[in-house]
DNA sequence: CGCGGTTTTGAGAATCCTCAAAACCAGTGG
DNA sequence: CCACTGGTTTTGAGGATTCTCAAAACCGCG
């Protein structure tokens, strides 16, 4: 049943045994009953529209999702409309962990471009817990990966100035995107305008679009097709006086 | 062997099934074989004096932490020396639980007060997640809860007021500390100084000052003992256009 | 060509910063 | 009891950053 508020149910189409993202150097190996387990807990796929709304806020998600392809954000609103977002999700992120272990969902997500989603039932939890306590400690190791990135945006946004604020959070998704091969010939283009850019920062607009337009001066960045592409990482991090993701390689639900 | 480093290890003083914590209502039951497996996994207690640095930044911890009494705060440095206090930590709350995981910490913890810890061993944690589905959900769970809770700073960091984050930081302590009964007949003493509150909200000390002071203007705090009463809750709430907490009952590890 | 979304520019105003010094306060030692 | 000390809070002032308002330019798309 597809096109119904940006979103299209398909049958499952890539089985976990075959799953694209899984070969990739960043993720761990899974034992083969791990792999079965993940399979039965994957309930299909989900197709998202650039726009559609993922997850919202105040609702109760019987679902979760790790992105296979795509990009999305996570943000939350103040009731005056003021919003800030938290985190930009991108292939073999995990989506909804949070609204699925405590209920209610206190953040939503929003695609950025066209996604591709794993659908896995809630409800399944409790299981993966019981009988599978590799994966369970996988899903943990995963909040904490969560919330390390977190305590390095909040780091960024209350002790960084602008242009650091934004050299960072783009050499940030830009080393994550790299971690998981969306980097081909040319360098990714990460498809965020300069207001999701301001809405990450804690920034105005027009400040926003000044400062960034120093990064692009300074062949830092370029910025087009209505994205943006890292020209030179190396300087950038050293810009933002930031040390580097520092990740070892990580599991994929 | 007390003393050293502001630190003293003593045998245990409390049985877990003793806890002074663990009855209150903010706490969910726990099955006797749970509290059981949790009696084993608490090694000792610690004693740390003000001011001590629990956990530092790039260390690779043996030990978790719960906290008896006390309070602490989770911060982040630059190479520069600019600071960033990520959270508070008081009774009932897990430290160290991301170095467990992950290996090397990521964040220093520093006492703000005396502190009691329970001292967990990091080795025991596969065990747990084999053997107590249940408190592998919990401790997830808690990691869970501490991204919601660096959700909302960010928002506040990022799209709040300078006054409306002074406010936010406070209502937020605050309510915190009254759920785990910190608050006799007077409120409670909120054991930090405006450099602390400073290094939260993003801010200059100046200008901190002068925002905190016309909380205090208002009559909406006091400030006195070297640390901060909220006087009134509500209207602190309602300024920083903040929702509260939310928060039903937790587990306590 | 017209349209909506996005980026860019300019300008004055508000917020927040740094620097610097004073006031305050608890604890220490004379 | 008093002077001294170090940490914390307070005040003032000028300057930098960032904001809001407003409008223009740009750009892909129907």
């Amino acid at each position: 049943m597809p096109g119904q508020n940006g979103r299209a149910f398909s049958s499952r189409q890539y089985p976990c045994e075959k799953c694209p993202l899984r070969p990739l150097p960043v993720f761990r190996e899974f034992e083969k009953q791990e792999l079965a387990f993940v399979s039965t807990f994957k309930k299909g796929e989900l197709a998202v529209d650039k726009g559609a709304t993922v997850l919202v806020e105040g609702n109760h998600s019987a679902h979760l999702y790790t992105v296979l392809s795509g990009w999305a954000f996570r943000y939350k609103l103040m009731s005056d409309g003021r919003r800030q977002i938290l985190n930009y999700s991108m292939p073999g992120d995990l989506i909804g962990l949070q609204g699925s272990l405590m209920g209610e969902m206190q953040h939503s997500v929003e695609a950025l471009s066209p996604m591709l989603l794993c659908v896995f039932e809630r409800e399944y939890l409790p299981e993966l817990y019981r009988n599978h306590p590799g994966l369970a400690y996988d899903i943990t190791w995963i909040a904490s990966r969560e919330e390390r990135m977190l305590d390095e945006n909040l780091l960024s946004i209350g002790r960084r100035t602008a242009l650091e604020r934004a050299a960072y959070l783009i050499a940030f998704i830009s080393s994550r995107a790299r971690a998981v091969g969306l980097n081909g010939k040319t360098p990714v283009r990460i498809p965020i305008t300069q207001q999701h850019i301001a809405d990450t920062l804690g920034l105005s607009l027009v400040h926003t679009n000044k400062t960034i337009r120093k990064l692009i001066d300074r062949k830092l960045i370029v910025w087009r097709d209505g994205g943006c592409e890292v020209v030179d990482g190396e300087r950038l991090q050293e810009l933002a006086r930031w040390e580097g993701l520092g990740e070892d390689r990580r599991p994929l639900i």
